[in-house]
DNA sequence: GGTAACGATTGAGGCACGGC
DNA sequence: GCCGTGCCTCAATCGTTACC
């Protein structure tokens, strides 16, 4: 192999690993939290669901997340607006396909009806499986346990009121952001302590003279203080 | 038919209390 | 002290009912 430098790479002493890239879309359907499944057209676990996932080439991928955002393309016909990496897994058990296998896992929260993702490459169809009943899909390779570190991840950061502002709407009332952050961590959240913690980080700034009315007292309507620095 | 009174509902906020 | 829980009050609106 060529370097940069014009110096040619010796061949290998080390056997290197099966390198991948793991995309786990997570949205809000019908108030659940859901993952995106892939089912598989080949094998290993032909039929069965999995993440989508693909192959790190270094002749396309400029990094990790590149090959990501590729990986998304190619599975599911969509450019993503934001990925976070999650981590990463490894092992010799992991791949039927090769003797060990290292997965560099990414998330993303996305609206499932704007995404409009379709099947791409190696896929049948897609389908949104509830995150806390992914099992129930017996999901192929370790990719229940990788789901399960996707949501664990994002209901760690809404815990922390890292909020997915790039998901909600322009503007929203505490109300309403507070269905969604229910919604995204499957629990009930104590109305009080949410609005002081909101109010200590200073994360929302009221919109002037805008209400949500209904038939009921018209809310305030808020917006995401980050976007307007 | 028009109007007032009332209850139900929901958003917003406050306060006391207990566990850690 | 911090945080969650539970309960309360107040505001605004809608629907129902009673009264004129």
């Amino acid at each position: 192999m060529q370097l940069s430098d014009g110096t040619t790479q010796p061949p290998t002493l080390h056997p290197m690993p099966f390198t991948r890239v793991e995309v786990a879309l997570l949205s809000l359907v019908e108030n659940r939290l859901c993952v995106l499944l892939g089912k598989r057209q080949e094998a290993p676990y032909k039929g069965r669901w999995a993440i989508p996932g693909g192959v790190v080439r270094i002749d396309l991928d400029a990094d990790l997340e590149a090959a990501a955002r590729r990986v998304a393309r190619e599975r599911l016909n969509v450019s993503l607006p934001y990925l976070r990496q999650i981590g990463a897994v490894g092992g010799a058990a992991r791949d039927p396909r090769a003797p060990w296998a290292l997965s560099v896992v990414y998330r993303a929260l996305v609206d499932a009806q704007a995404l409009a993702a379709t099947p791409g490459k190696r896929l049948e169809t897609l389908g949104w499986w509830p995150a806390d009943a992914v099992q129930e899909a017996k999901p192929a390779f370790d990719h229940g346990a990788l789901v399960a570190q996707a949501v664990d991840a994002l209901r760690a950061e809404v815990d922390r009121l890292e909020l997915p502002f790039g998901f909600l709407p322009p503007t929203f009332t505490l109300g309403e952001l507070q269905a969604l952050c229910e919604a995204l961590l499957g629990r009930r959240l104590d109305k009080s302590s949410f609005r002081r913690r909101l109010a200590e980080r200073d994360l929302l700034e009221p919109v002037p003279g805008e209400m949500r009315t209904g038939a009921f007292r018209p809310a305030q309507l808020y917006r995401a203080r980050s976007l307007t620095n």
